[in-house]
DNA sequence: ACACTCAAAATGATTACATCA
DNA sequence: ATTGATGTAATCATTTTGAGT
């Protein structure tokens, strides 16, 4: 199975997928900029990498053309009521969310459930008691940690936004929250948490790479002794061969063909009146660059032969 | 009912930066 | 002006935990 790689395109802004959601009528108050130089450590443009995101036509069949978002097609007034978590709108002044006030109070009687489709009128569904639950989480009392699962739509949205940029500012994180109605906290342990999966793919067509490296040059080595055993053989069975002077074969790394050093001899040698090859065709490693582009495994400069 | 997987969340360590004495 | 201590914020690695299958 070959993998199909991509380079993730790290230049492009942050807001150009928020504008793009603003396009749609989800990115009300994103007009907030990257260059508002709150990102700190993270907030750089990552370093190139092995775009693993989740929409790339291998590791994801699905291309998010193909996903239905509510927000994305027809009616953007479904973005407005992405209420799933029925968390408040994230405050304002954008702390982690401690600054929430009641988090039933902001609760619309009637709530979309975009996991399943259907729509609950008054009341509260289980999403929305889990809400309730993870509410009093935050509260002095919260011994218990109720755990909630992300619609996919805000998934996608998520994971929108993590192709756009995998770190955010913490205005973006805010922006993201906003429109997503989690709290800042949520995208944070979102995208931390997708960065993670991300890393631990790229560990794993690291590895998968490396082990077809190391076949690759495992394979060569058993050709190079191979071919070293038949040279000393035909040096034992030609004895004129032996009194040649010693010739020193460099391989040229960019032309694969071995160039003798010796003072005597060039790419022919007179053995018992026949003409015998000097030049060995050591092929170097065909290794493949690193998927990611980074790390490149070592190329043999040239190799060197020295008749004994 | 139980085991398993996945992802959300918690926790601690590390690092970069800002501030101040 | 420089330097070291301290605090803060962000990220990462690891672990825990809960929901879904």
């Amino acid at each position: 199975m070959e993998l199909a790689l991509s380079l993730g395109d790290a230049s492009k802004p942050f807001t150009t997928f928020l504008d793009k959601a603003a396009t749609f009528g989800v990115g009300k108050g994103l007009e907030e900029k990257r260059s508002d130089g709150c990102g700190r450590r993270g907030s750089s443009d990552p370093p190139v990498q092995l775009d693993l995101l989740p929409f790339t036509p291998v590791l994801r069949p699905q291309p998010v053309s193909q996903i239905r978002i509510p927000w994305l097609t027809e009616t953007c007034g479904a973005a407005r009521v992405l209420d799933v978590n029925l968390f408040p709108p994230a405050a304002e002044d954008g702390d982690d969310g401690t600054s929430l006030s009641s988090p039933n109070s902001a609760v619309s009687p009637f709530q979309m459930d975009f996991r399943n489709g259907n729509a609950e009128f008054g009341g509260r569904n289980k999403r929305e008691q889990n809400e309730g639950d993870r509410a009093s989480d935050d509260d002095e009392n919260g011994s218990t940690r109720k755990k909630l699962r992300l619609s996919k739509e805000q998934s996608a949205f998520l994971e929108e936004s993590f192709k756009e940029h995998t770190t955010l500012n913490p205005k973006q994180k805010l922006a993201l929250a906003k429109q997503l109605n989690l709290r800042p906290r949520q995208v944070e342990v979102w995208f931390q948490n997708r960065r993670a999966r991300t890393k631990l793919k790229q560990t794993e067509v690291d590895c998968e790479y490396l082990k077809r490296c190391c076949e690759t040059l495992t394979e060569e080595n058993r050709r190079l002794q191979k071919e070293l055993q038949e040279l000393r053989a035909l040096k034992t069975s030609q004895p004129f061969y032996m009194q040649l002077p010693a010739t020193t074969l460099t391989m040229c790394p960019s032309c694969e063909r071995v160039a003798t050093n010796s003072t005597t001899t060039n790419q022919t040698s007179n053995v018992n009146g026949s003409q015998i090859p000097v030049e060995l065709s050591l092929s170097k490693p065909r290794l493949l660059p690193f998927p990611n582009g980074q790390a490149q495994a070592p190329q043999a400069q040239a190799h060197q032969i020295a008749s004994s």
